[in-house]
Order: structure tokens, then C-alpha cells, then sequence
DNA sequence: TTGAAAGCGATACCAG
DNA sequence: CTGGTATCGCTTTCAA
């Protein structure tokens, strides 16, 4: 059996308490015990039950991260931010793959609130009211013990959240497709439940507005190749020019497709992304599309979450106790990350 | 604060055992009882928290999986997969990432060691020795209170394991080339710690020798697409007329760069990758692949595992309780999945 | 069928 | 600086 707090304590010859403290706040105990202890430690290869700990300390130092679908490599990228950044504060990470499926990704929660300190959704599918609802079950934006969460790539009150500028790269991506001379064009639209989805279709109507294009708003699918892929012909017969993806696998399954019925990019149509995964630039012909700080979006996450919990253990004695209400104490609850358009081959000028 | 068994207790006016039983075997409590009880626990939206439960009972019902990098695509899927089938026997997925770094994993081992029942270690790159150490100190193959693992792609006794049949599939990616008319082929190595890119290196030199083939050995490289990128040139002048990546990334690389330099595949050039992850099909050309029973996988580790831990709470009372030793009573401690190449356009005849 | 009490592993508090 | 003791939330004897 793993060693335990009392095997060392009889080991060192000494109390559980002088174990502990000697582990935890080696300053404060004599130099000589601290030895005894670390090597009675060290000899039954002692690791402390982070379980355990958490029960008393009411801190799990585990996060819970909650997501979609790992097989999209957006997901991949964010939460290897989200891990490298949540170790730098010496917390774990624990993951959940939803599969798409809201009530999947409620129990889940419920589930894991007990053993998380708190949750990073990333483009979770439940409704507004649900999260609503499952927020006020951890307490999450409430009264004192609470498990906090921060949602990514979606806004919804009250959670503090990180989302991408998807308005800002939906100018891009139409102004590059105007200058090159495009006058309509076509939406592959994601996930209904897809926040980013109803995002990236608002920023679209806006930039095409200003631009006076016309837009085409082709049918929800899947958020992957298979769902681009199911589209194409019927973005190939409508008579847009160009085509915006709800993301880059949609539109990979749209360059697949085209390929295989021999509609030229960028000849015939150009074809737009977004989230920028590694493979889009390894396609022929590469993808232009709209890229997402990924890295960023993971490390804010986790900053924000991180500060909250910080506030919880120490509710009152903030470092710098400035008075309330006096300028903005709080800190901003919103962050929205850039996204920048990246401009490869996929996209030409428009067939005249 | 969430809701604690005493809440519900309280509610319900029984006790906390009654609260217990009540949820856990309904059948041993008074019908009105467990009513009281369970209405109670859903008004306050009672969730046991497991953490408590795992420090008594001694399963937490997680199980701890480790990897590589989740940025290579063959690793999420591999993941979705173990999600799934823990999910069905009720266990949850804490999730680490190593960054490829041996130090990295044996730390965050030893750090989840006591919040989950078991591991599943998808190609560990700690060295052997070094495995076997933490199998040790978590008792991972001997006496009773334990943290079992399993070791997925790769092979270290004393753990059970699940691997691809890498021979296979080097012989069938070898057999295809030398049908084509190749006699040179290329291997470019993946990182040295890895025990899959050995296992492949062995496999392909079995398979070039029984064709009767020249096997040139390009250096090991980061198993990403820079790491092929960085040796394609290298790769080109030498007089191969076929090239096998370690994996499909670093394939991908190997045509990227391949694209860039005009050097045509596969009239140039063959190449081959192993993995098949899913963007290998959408590449220009499409990528020759040797395919890995990737949800086999994580399936068959899964049940390993859960084997295990069964076999721990109830160590003496097999259901069906054969004699020992008799036949073999031993479960496979290894399974190995079947591989399949997956024939595409990046290979061809080798220009004579 | 139910409740009281012990205890899992660790930390925190309070005496000494 | 150190040790005893209560406690976290839950399950599990053991009696009643």
C-alpha cells in the first residue's frame, strides 16, 4: 500500500502534525526534525493524497475542464494551453469529451464539481438556462464556498468568459474576399447549440452588410469534415463565389469534396476557415482562414479561473485593498482575444 | 455550498447511514424512507462527492491516463475512445499531457497517483527501468491495496499492455512498396524514448530483409510535422524511391516539404505514414497509411483495467473460480491490435 | 430497518 | 517548535 502520513510519522518518529508541517512549511519546524521527516518521505516514497487534503483544505487543486470533442483539433490546442498553464499553479487537470451531447456534458459537471476547484467550458452546448442553472447548483458565481467556472469561446452571463473576436475576423475574411473581387457568399453553418456558431454568423451578416454582399446561408452540419464534406455540392450549385466555414474541418471537408468533383479552389469558389488548425496549411490548396489564439484563449481561461479561486480562499485580505466601487474593482470579467486572417491559397480572385 | 450527505440527512429526518443506504441499495431501506430520501437529495441537488467516498472505500472511480502530446491527433482519438468505454463502466478520465518530457510523466504519476484507481499510459517515454520503479511504488503488479497500469502501445513487462501489430503493418506497407517496383526505402525515425518508433524500426528491418530490400535509416526526429519537414531534404538526396515516416504527421511533413521543393509524390517519391490519423485522406496526394485500431485500443485497455481493479475488490471470489494454474487462468496480459495499410495516392510505381 | 460511531488521509487549531 | 485532537464527507460495521 502507498505510504500514508502516518507511516512517516512513526518513521520519522514523530507527530502527523510535524509531518505535515515539515512538508508543507519546511521554515517552520526545526532543521533536524525537517530532515528526519523528508527522508522517512523520501525512503516510503510518500506522496500525499491529494483527495484527502482536498476534503479539509476544501481545495481539490484539480480543474475540471469540459469540451465537446477532442477529435477536433481546436480542442486539442486549447487544452494543452489550458495544462501547461494550470501545472504552472500546481493544478491538474481533469477532462471531459461530451460528444456533443448537452445533457452528457450536465451530469458530467454535477459529477465532477465535488472533485474540481473549478471548470473551464470550452463551447459548451448546454442552454443559457442550464449552465444558468448549473451554476447556481456549484455556486459558482455566488456566496462563499463555490466552484467557479469560466466558459471559452462563449459569452453567457454571469460566467466570466474568454472568447475569440470572430466579428473582428469576419471583417477580415470579407474584406479580403471583396477586394479579391467576390460579391457573394456562401455560410456553412455549425452546431446550432454552437455559440460560436451564432457568433460567427452575426460578425458574418455584419461585415457582408457593410461590404453589400450577398450572403448565403447554407444548413447546419456537423462541426467536421464529414459535415463539409455533405454540403459542398449544394454550396457548389448556389451561385456563391466564395465560401466561409463555420471551421476548418467543415472546410476541409468542403476542399475534399470540390477536389473529388473537380471544382477548382480557387478557381471556381474560394474557400475561407476558421481556427486555423495545424493541418490547414498542409492541404492543397492551403486553407485560408481565420485564426484563433488557441494558446491565449487556454491561458486566460485559466488566469481568470485561477484569480477566482485565489478570491475564494482569501475573500477578504486582497493584497492591494482598494475601496470598492471607487474605480473598477472588478476585475474585467470578459476578455475577448484577437483572431488575425491568414491568407493562403484556397482563396483567388473571383471568376468574373 | 453543495449539499452534503448531513443536508440530506437532515432534510429526510433519518440519519446519514439511512441517507447512504438509501442511495446506494435502495433495496435495504423502508420504501417511504428511501422516498423521503430521495426527494430530499433532489431538492437539495445532492451529489455525493466521490472524492470522500474514494477515501473509504479506497476506488476513487477515475482512472489516470497519461500521454505524450495530445496535439498529435492519433492521441485523441485514442482518448475518445478510453472516455467512452470508462464512462460506461462509471469511471471518470483525469488527463495529462507530458509535452513528450519523461521527467514531466513520472512526476504527474506520482502526483495522481492516489485520486484515481488506475492508469492507462499511452506511449510512456520513461525508460523501463524507470516504469517499473513507479509500478513498484504503486503496487501496480503485487500486493493487494494497488494502482494497477496499463501500458498502451508499448510493451514493458511486468505491465499488461495493448500494442499495434507494427510488423504486420511494415510488412504490409513493404510488401505493397516491393510490388511497386521499390528496392530503396527510407525510414524516418520518430523520437528515440519512443517505444513504437523501435518497435516499427524492427518490424520494417525484419520486412526489408525477407524482400530483400535497402533500408536507409534518416535520423530520429520530433514526431510532428517539422520534425518530417526538417529530414525530407535530407530524404531526397538520398537514393531511396520510398520513404516510411514514423508517423502520419511526420509524413505530412515529409510531403509538405516535398510540395515545396517540387519533388513529385509519388513519382519522385513514395511515401507511407502509420497511424491514419483522419486529415491523412485530405492531403494532396492522399496519404498511404498503415491504419491502427485506434478505438480498439482504447477500448481493450479499458478493459484491462477494469479487470484489475475487479480483480481487486473482490480478489478471492472469481465468479467463476477455476483452479489456478491449472489451465492458464491468467487473463492475456498483452493484447496486440491488428494494423491495416491503407492504400492512397502518395504511393506508386518507383521510377526505374 | 435504522442510528451511532469509527475511520479513511490529511490539515488546522490550540495547547504546551 | 511540537503534539493532540477535531474535522472534512462519506461508508461501514455493529447494536438496537
Amino acid at each position: 500500500m502507498a505510504a500514508t502520513i502516518k507511516d512517516v510519522a512513526r518513521l520519522a518518529g514523530v507527530s502527523q502534525s510535524s509531518v505535515c508541517r515539515a512538508l508543507a512549511r519546511p521554515e517552520q519546524v526545526r532543521p533536524d526534525t525537517r530532515e528526519r521527516v523528508e527522508r522517512a518521505a523520501r525512503d516510503l516514497g510518500y506522496y500525499p493524497n491529494r483527495a484527502a487534503r482536498g476534503l479539509i483544505t476544501g481545495r481539490t487543486c484539480n480543474i475540471g475542464v469540459v469540451l465537446p470533442d477532442l477529435a477536433n483539433p481546436f480542442f486539442p490546442s486549447v487544452v494543452k494551453s489550458i495544462q501547461t498553464h494550470a501545472r504552472r499553479s500546481d493544478y491538474a487537470v481533469f477532462l471531459s469529451d461530451t460528444d456533443e451531447d448537452p445533457a452528457v456534458e450536465a451530469s458530467l459537471i454535477r459529477a465532477l464539481a465535488k472533485q474540481v476547484d473549478g471548470f473551464l467550458l470550452c463551447s459548451p452546448r448546454a442552454s443559457d438556462e442550464e449552465l444558468r442553472a448549473l451554476g447556481d447548483e456549484l455556486g459558482a458565481t455566488s456566496g462563499e464556498p463555490r466552484t467557479p467556472i469560466v466558459v471559452l469561446n462563449r459569452r453567457v452571463s454571469p460566467f466570466p468568459s474568454v472568447t475569440a473576436d470572430s466579428a473582428d475576423g469576419m471583417r477580415q475574411a470579407i474584406g479580403h474576399l471583396h477586394a479579391l473581387g467576390h460579391r457573394r457568399v456562401a455560410y456553412v453553418a455549425g452546431p446550432r447549440a454552437s455559440w460560436s456558431n451564432r457568433d460567427r454568423l452575426r460578425g458574418l451578416r455584419s461585415a457582408t452588410a457593410s461590404y453589400d454582399m450577398e450572403l448565403i446561408e447554407a444548413g447546419n452540419v456537423a462541426p467536421t469534415v464529414d459535415g463539409g464534406a455533405a454540403v459542398a455540392d449544394l454550396v457548389a450549385a448556389s451561385p456563391a463565389t466564395a465560401v466561409i466555414a463555420y471551421n476548418d474541418l467543415v472546410a476541409l471537408g468542403l476542399l475534399h469534396r470540390f477536389r473529388a468533383r473537380d471544382i477548382g479552389v480557387p478557381g471556381r469558389i474560394s474557400v475561407v476557415g476558421f481556427d486555423d488548425i495545424l493541418l490547414s496549411g498542409l492541404v492543397v490548396p492551403p486553407l485560408t482562414t481565420v485564426a484563433i489564439a488557441k494558446e491565449e484563449i487556454g491561458r486566460r481561461g485559466v488566469e481568470l479561473l485561477i484569480d477566482l479561486l485565489d478570491d475564494r480562499r482569501n475573500p477578504n485580505k486582497r493584497e492591494n485593498p482598494r475601496p470598492r466601487n471607487e474605480r473598477d474593482d472588478r476585475r474585467p470579467l470578459h476578455r475577448r482575444t484577437a483572431t488575425q486572417l491568414i491568407v493562403r491559397e484556397s482563396t483567388g480572385p473571383a471568376r468574373s
